[in-house]
DNA sequence: GGATCTTGGTTGTATATACAAGTTTTTCAG
DNA sequence: CTGAAAAACTTGTATATACAACCAAGATCC
């Protein structure tokens, strides 16, 4: 490893430890440089990386800081379905299905950077408002960075709110289609007739990569997606 | 302006004018020094930062080259879908079905802050990708915030380019559904057969108020939506 | 022809240095 | 004690240099 980047590990460790913590100071270009016996240069390409994360702040003249890491979840700010049920004053529940390991697809394979039916995580799970199916989660997972997902209780807590736990996320990928859904979509989601579906495909980032690709598949009568968005044409 | 960032805006006005087409070839760090007259690392301050922004993409030992220009999402940025058709490479075009001044729905009224059956502009448009029609828009316009809405023509400037100019955005609001279109709509969208589409209704504002209230239909089998979303339940 | 080696070009990392620009602290004159 | 000047420290920009890692194309050898 580069040893900019080492120093880069070194910080990211000091913050997310809770050693340092947000707006406290970190040592300067100079102090760094002297510890890691590196030049100035160096130290600094750690810093101004970090920076450009928004993990810190700078100010010339003054010095760097930790950044609030607050800033960084509030662009990607995804609300959580158990909340987004209760807040409606409905009672949430889920229902799992399915949790296994099992041989990467092709499609999930490039999504999270892994080899073709190298081992990935997989789970299936119903989420309802009161006794009514609101939304089919198939999910898959990158067991690189989430080792014990697969033992985890997901009727106590939903997946998306486990990995927000363990692996901060950094950035988020939404892409929303209109799909009829198959017959086992159908049989899950209690739908008697076949309707339009909104389906939310998600893949969400950590620092070390991507974590986990979502299909989220929700009856159009009984969900909606609100919020800041972009068009965007398939490719 | 710092030498880096001259360097910068001339990269930037060569690609955004055409002149250096995507995964074309830019000049190599060296290249940009001596031109620059400036040292070989300012130079690469430039293509490093250029690439920080996937607007280039380098590669050791063999160059650097111009990213493709398609998912530059930010959150507030809406993308007109003329723009998006042609930076696909294909042609856009609309046809006008509709362009009144009707008395006011109580839901548009509701929506927009008028008063029922106060008059309204109404547009009725359907874009085109080559000859695929790609989106219905159904747009009501607050008549005390863009007087002259209806005298504008809708072939040649879409009409959210002509709000944006007109009246400033503050804000959008965004709900997706997924819908079963109607017969009138699968008309205009040339479905021969009913399909699932997405309907966003998008309803902007600028600093005086609520500008518009757009119903924008599309076949789910031709357009998706991406960005940074959120989860709402509807009301 | 085909495999291997060499060479030149490109990006990647690292260092030492210099000065500019901004802020904070200290010093010192009044 | 006050206020201004000076010093010290911080980040920001820029340069010159060196070597490493990588790649493509041409040269060489068999």
């Amino acid at each position: 490893m580069a040893k900019f980047a080492e120093i880069k590990e070194f910080m990211l460790r000091q913050i997310e430890s809770g050693a340092w913590p947000e707006h406290s100071r970190v040592p300067s270009e100079n102090e760094l440089a002297e510890q890691f016996s590196v030049s100035r240069m160096t130290a600094r390409r750690a810093l101004q990386e970090l920076t450009e994360q928004s993990i810190l702040y700078r100010t010339q003249g003054v010095g760097s800081f930790v950044a609030a890491l607050k800033s960084q979840s509030s662009l990607l700010e995804i609300r959580n379905i158990a909340d987004e049920v209760q807040s409606g004053g409905h009672a949430y529940s889920a229902k799992l299905l399915q949790l296994t390991e099992l041989p990467c697809p092709t499609i999930v394979a490039n999504a999270l950077g892994l080899k073709r039916n190298e081992p990935v995580f997989f789970s299936l799970i119903v989420h309802f408002s009161d006794a009514q199916p609101l939304q089919l989660e198939a999910r898959y997972v990158n067991p690189k960075q989430v080792p014990l997902y697969t033992k985890q209780d997901f009727q106590e807590i939903t997946p998306h709110l486990y990995l927000s736990e363990i692996a901060p996320l950094t950035e988020a990928e939404h892409i929303v289609e209109a799909i009829w859904p198959d017959e086992f979509t159908c049989q899950h989601l209690a739908l008697k007739k076949p309707e339009p579906c909104l389906r939310l495909t998600r893949r969400t980032f950590s620092r070390d990569g991507a974590v986990s690709l979502a299909y989220l598949t929700s009856p159009g009568s009984r969900y909606r997606l609100g919020g800041h968005l972009n068009f965007a044409l398939p490719r």
